[in-house]
DNA sequence: GTGTCGATGTATCGGCGCGATACATCGGCA
DNA sequence: TGCCGATGTATCGCGCCGATACATCGACAC
């Protein structure tokens, strides 16, 4: 899990782990707290070790996109940086591809729905669909307890059910805009998607700091 | 945390491991997955170690004499039923008074909303406040990307962080729903606690809503 | 100049809890 | 009679977290 999110942001750019953590956190912050540095750097080194990433040696990366006024930070010290490795994307895309259960799991959907703009048409209809059916059983569940053993719970426990019967509902509202526009081919903004080699995102935009 | 929620499920009433996991799975899962059984007989041997819960005689079982010579070797294994302690009641009346910051994290005030109906009505107050105020520090974080770095994200992302930002909103209002409702001293529901004789009313934070 | 303070940066350690797995009993039901 | 699914207890590996320890750097004070 933690290896397809590294994989992911250090696809977009070098970067040292510092900075990976807080790219992590505004990527997929949104379901799964900041990755962890007792989780971060071990992983980085496994990674390593497999040969998916990389120690890169140059700090002159950021010298080549042009336009980037480095914002204050990121100067010369005795950081590691690391790349992706070739092998390192290949096997970022694997990982993209394959959905086990995890993948619908609160954690594993949110990192992988942050990869949407690199993953291909086919896998995103299909993990959307899994994370729905998922969500569903949850709330039937939900909904299940609320009519059926409600009077046997206090008044707290019930507000608990509520609000998570209402969270799940709009989780799967929101998944099915989201699947309904997957299948009409406008797929949410600027990224059309077609190919099936090495799509990349709006990468124009430099992505430092 | 799991030492909470068991000693809570066990106050109610005594039970053995399996039936205590899906209490479990109702009274706490909907912030949280249900206690897996790698974590729940371990935490309940734990329990047991230090004295907080008791095995609790099977009565019915017993109802055939001791005369079973029938198990040739292998070691058969009954049903296990435990009960909490005076000394495990007392642990849990701490637990639930305590709030750490683990306790405004998801699971953590999950599991400690799920026992309001047994907290105190300040306990219940503090939680409810620390909770919000760390779900909009949330929210504000949400904010500040979709405002300040919204064009360096891919359509998808974009979408996540809008998704969260909602939720967050959601929850904020449902916590101010509570907070409110605590504050004017009609807790929702038949647990009015009123026993208690000397109530501070504790003239609490100056941030009001 | 130097004190120390907060942000940056790398790294480890203990332990919690999950998922997979194993094993055993029991009630249907074909 | 034989299979199957639910009930039930238990363990093992390991992913990840939270706390902690260091070390460097810019800034602002004194």
């Amino acid at each position: 899990m933690l290896d397809l999110a590294i994989l992911g942001i250090l696809h977009e750019s070098p970067m040292h782990g510092y900075e990976l953590r807080k790219q992590l956190a505004v990527k997929i912050g949104t379901l799964r707290a900041a990755i962890s540095y007792g989780s971060l750097y071990p992983t980085l080194r496994k990674l390593q070790a497999v040969g998916w990433i990389a120690e890169g040696d140059a700090e002159d990366e950021s010298a080549a996109p042009a336009g980037t006024e480095v914002p204050p930070m990121t100067s010369r010290r005795g950081r590691v940086v690391y790349k992706i490795t070739a092998e390192g994307k290949e096997r970022f895309q694997e990982l993209l591809a394959q959905a086990g259960p995890e993948t619908f799991e609160d954690q594993g959907f949110g990192v992988h729905f942050a990869f949407f703009a690199r993953t291909d048409p086919a896998t995103r209809l299909r993990i959307l669909e899994g994370r729905r059916r998922k969500v569903e059983e949850r709330r039937e569940g939900l909904r299940d307890v609320l009519n059926r053993a409600a009077e046997r719970l206090d008044a707290y426990t019930l507000e608990l059910q509520r609000h998570g019967l209402d969270a799940a509902e709009r989780e799967v509202r929101w998944l099915e805009e989201l699947i309904a526009s997957e299948r009409s081919g406008r797929t949410p903004g600027p990224a059309p998607q077609v190919g099936t080699t090495d799509m990349k995102p709006r990468s124009d935009t430099p992505e430092r700091s």
